[in-house]
DNA sequence: TGACAATAGGTGTTAAAACATCTATCGTCA
DNA sequence: TGACGATAGATGTTTTAACACCTATTGTCA
């Protein structure tokens, strides 16, 4: 098993640099895994932002949040909130409502449906990302975690 | 420094698995990577999907590519590879040929123009690479490139 | 040789991303 | 108190992604 990244990507020549393979690395698994939990959201009618948001709503709980707060929490950032909870409520997996105090703030809330629907995503979703990472050892993915924070760290 | 993952999305919950914290990690470093990568090739209008065509092309030589290869190629798999092509033809950063022996498959290669920017492009990507992940050391870099790879093992 | 599967690529359509701009509401302070 | 900046969100528009389907060419084998 090579694994290597140039080999999958039919590259003839090495990286520039370490840095390089390292990006390169990241963007590759980052799709390759992103793919795989789009697929499997799909017959859900759920995009991955779309479940993010649900598990962020779950998580705020009754109070729900605004939409700026549902954006920064969004593991990938997506520039128009807005519209990806207009979906949403379309579907009627979130609820909307305009403050009442401060009438700038939207709640958003997820309703039954949604609780409903993300309850049932958990099991399934645990079990695709054991079978996609199960087999890398507990060491690995503290190290890969680790190393991946301290790329985020310059911000 | 604390650089949880946890606390830059405001989680209040701890993760259900390191598996999940895993693929979250690659996800959001991916992300956060990947707007980088876009903004700086922004101004030179490219996205980092026709950057990448441009270095796959440029590593394959005058020979060119069929389109199927550019596209297994790619380090983040599009689906529409003809109209990806389509409009870097259009800009004149490649040009493509149709066979003539075998006239299903259409060559493709990075014209002139499209050469000089990519190499114009090495010497700022490479920068940029240095400023985001030059702070890692090279043995969390090792580190990261063979756990991915280990990620990415189970096909 | 001619039907037919396989391969390479293109097209059509819908949904979503990306970016800029706009409206509404609130805070603050002269 | 009322002008003005800041904040929260929505809207308009263009581009791109995503998915299914279609056309053209070649290879194969009855």
């Amino acid at each position: 098993m090579l694994s290597g990244l140039g080999a999958e990507l039919k590259q003839n020549k090495p990286f520039a640099s370490l840095q390089e393979e390292a990006a390169l690395s990241i963007a590759r698994t980052a799709a390759v895994l992103d793919h795989q939990v789009a697929q499997a959201l799909k017959s859900h009618g759920l995009t991955p932002s779309q479940y993010n948001v649900l598990r962020i709503l779950r998580g705020a709980g009754p109070d729900g949040l605004c939409r700026n707060e549902v954006g920064t929490r969004l593991v990938t950032q997506v520039p128009d909130v807005t519209r990806l909870l207009d979906r949403m409520e379309d579907t009627g997996l979130i609820s909307r409502q305009r403050g009442s105090e401060d009438r700038r703030f939207v709640t958003t809330r997820a309703t039954r449906k949604g609780l409903d629907l993300v309850n049932k995503l958990d099991q399934p979703m645990h079990e695709l990302l054991q079978e996609r990472l199960g087999h890398v050892s507990k060491k690995s993915l503290r190290a890969l975690i680790d190393a991946l924070a301290e790329v985020r760290a310059t911000g």
